[in-house]
DNA sequence: CCTGGCAGGTAAAGCGGTTTACGAAGCTTA
DNA sequence: TAAGCTTCGTAAACCGCTTTACCTGCCAGG
């Protein structure tokens, strides 16, 4: 590989005069521009990125650390994020920590390290309060889809409470009265507000929320499941579920299927989310959909800001929409 | 952030020191290495790895070169690759080509300048030489999924011939004796290998191929929604549908369903990949499964021996699986 | 008493860039 | 014609670590 040595010893100048020259900070004449670009055009010249990031510290790339880059929300937001980050001229570092505390804490040390200049950090778990320690130090962190509570980070976030509000009405408006909720880990954030939207949904209708209408554990298919069936073998059925998300949704589906029951006609069910996989479920699922090009944009765009010194939004809140498919049908009575 | 000097001033040492000890190349007696340690502790020393790479020559990162992370498939396969490259110690630079020559280059261009060691890449559409003219340059580089035909690189790859014979075989099982196949891109190798097997099967059975029954054109949803309409429009429709992954299935069961026709019922559907979401649309998809987590793993290890000096195998061939769901049932002729 | 070997280090030259500070030559301009 | 400004550049330190080659003192063996 050439070197910036050789490109200058080729072009009969100092290599200082081809540093200042590529990083456009000296007026050259024509003559001596050419005699450079024609000695990098012939030797191939490539800066060597990882001098270049010694020197000047920078390492221009940023690191993104999802809970599971294979579950297809988080990939559809890595995807988003890469895309946005290149534009910027910034690589991406990812790594999934699988919730655990450990590579969550492994994930910062990178940045620490200058192995990347900042990071977009997606936790799933609510923290115990190590995690806001050690980001308490860093500044150059964007917190996406969910929070770590005490720490001054900028944060990107959705309109939660508002999705869920407009969800439960939803299944409101098509009569239901006795409407379940089956969500993620109590404590997160997105839980908590989901559940809050909920809750003044009911309120406003005047409809009481009882014992057993709310099941909080987490984001999986697998509750889902087992919710349903909780829910199913109760005294008093509902006539709706609105799940937290649309994993748990899918684990609803699954469970009314095998216990006999269809949807919309037997039970209506609002998701959360909007996953590729929701407009392929059987019914297709109406679902409240987050708006996640634009979530991945606005978090590389205020890490951006920060890395430039501009001070970022500190929190960010987007909208979401409810989309209507079909598995909520008017309420009407009927023996389960 | 402390430095090497720094520990090594505090411990009464000189840098070099310091720094064998840490990369064990030098004995020290006990006394030395406490105090080194306890300079490192107290300062709270962690090397500069962007120093190291420039010193060592050695990145410790790999890159993963996808079409779309975003897209489920590529999604786990990223999450394995991550998941095993950490064992190695190396971290994991993801792009996403689009599909789009450029960006290819660029990542490849990436790997030349040090940005990375290796690279695992996987490409999803057929090259026209100019890949193979990059390729042909580099070593370090394993190629999964999908072909670049005629580089020298080790190459991790699923029987999908195989996979595409046992499908067939499972319809043919099943009393079908006019299926028809959609598929990818014409060119990409695993297009062409899950025909070939298509056609072993139905030769084999003394079946016809006949004019119509093949429709190639790219691996997408909306494909699969238009070679089933054209199916569905032609005087003699087949009683099965080969698709050759599930994405083009999902669009097949989307048009069936628009012409109020019912699977297994009136058509049966066989998928390719086994994607996530296979099991969650209705009816669930019988297809054939690819060894994810295996291929991952593989091309990781692969890539390691290649960089360690080793030489890799060069061409490994991962096992398929036929996962019976509920898209198949036996022919009875009936009139669509 | 000399020699050789081992324990316990160190000096200094990279790796390939960036950046600060400085300077020579040539041209104005008063 | 001297002062001063451009124009066109350069020397050298530095980023933080690795690595090669070497050095010093001490002890054992002959």
């Amino acid at each position: 590989m050439a070197t910036l040595s050789d490109v200058a010893a080729a072009a009969g100048v100092s290599p200082t005069t081809v540093s200042r020259y590529l990083n456009n900070n000296i007026a050259l004449p024509a003559s001596t521009r050419e005699r450079i670009d024609a000695a990098i055009q012939q030797l191939d010249y490539r800066p060597n990125l990882l001098a270049k990031r010694l020197s000047t510290g920078r390492a221009e790339a940023i690191g993104l650390v999802t809970p599971d880059i294979g579950n297809p929300f988080f990939a559809q937001l890595a995807a988003v994020v890469e895309a946005q980050a290149e534009r910027y001229g910034y690589a991406v570092y990812m790594t999934s920590t699988h919730g655990d505390r450990a590579r969550e804490i492994e994930a910062i040390r990178r940045m620490r390290d200058r192995h990347v200049d900042g990071l977009i950090l997606m936790s799933n778990r609510p923290d115990d309060g190590s995690l806001a320690r050690l980001l308490g130090e860093d500044d150059k962190v964007v917190l996406m889809d969910e929070d770590v509570p005490g720490v001054g980070l900028s944060r990107v976030f959705v309109e939660n409470e508002v999705g869920a509000y407009r969800a439960t009405q939803h299944l409101i408006a098509a009569g239901h009265r006795h409407i379940a909720l089956i969500g993620g880990p109590p404590g997160l954030m997105s839980v908590r507000e989901r559940l809050a939207g909920y809750e003044r949904a009911m309120a406003e209708a005047g409809f009481a929320v009882q014992d057993g209408d709310v099941m909080l554990h987490d984001y999986s298919r697998s509750f889902g499941r087992a919710a349903t069936e909780t829910i199913l073998a109760q005294a008093r059925t509902p006539s709706a579920i609105f799940a937290c998300s649309d994993y748990l949704a899918v684990g609803v589906l699954q469970a009314l299927q095998n216990a006999g029951l269809s949807v919309p006609q037997d039970m209506s069910l609002v998701g959360f989310d909007d996953m590729p996989f929701a407009e392929m479920v059987n019914p297709p699922l109406t679902t409240v959909r987050q708006p996640v090009a634009e979530m991945g944009r606005m978090a590389v765009d205020q890490l951006m800001a920060l890395l430039n010194g501009i001070a970022a939004a500190p929190l960010t809140r987007l909208p979401v929409d409810l989309v209507v498919r079909r598995s909520v049908a008017p309420f009407h009575s009927r023996s389960i």
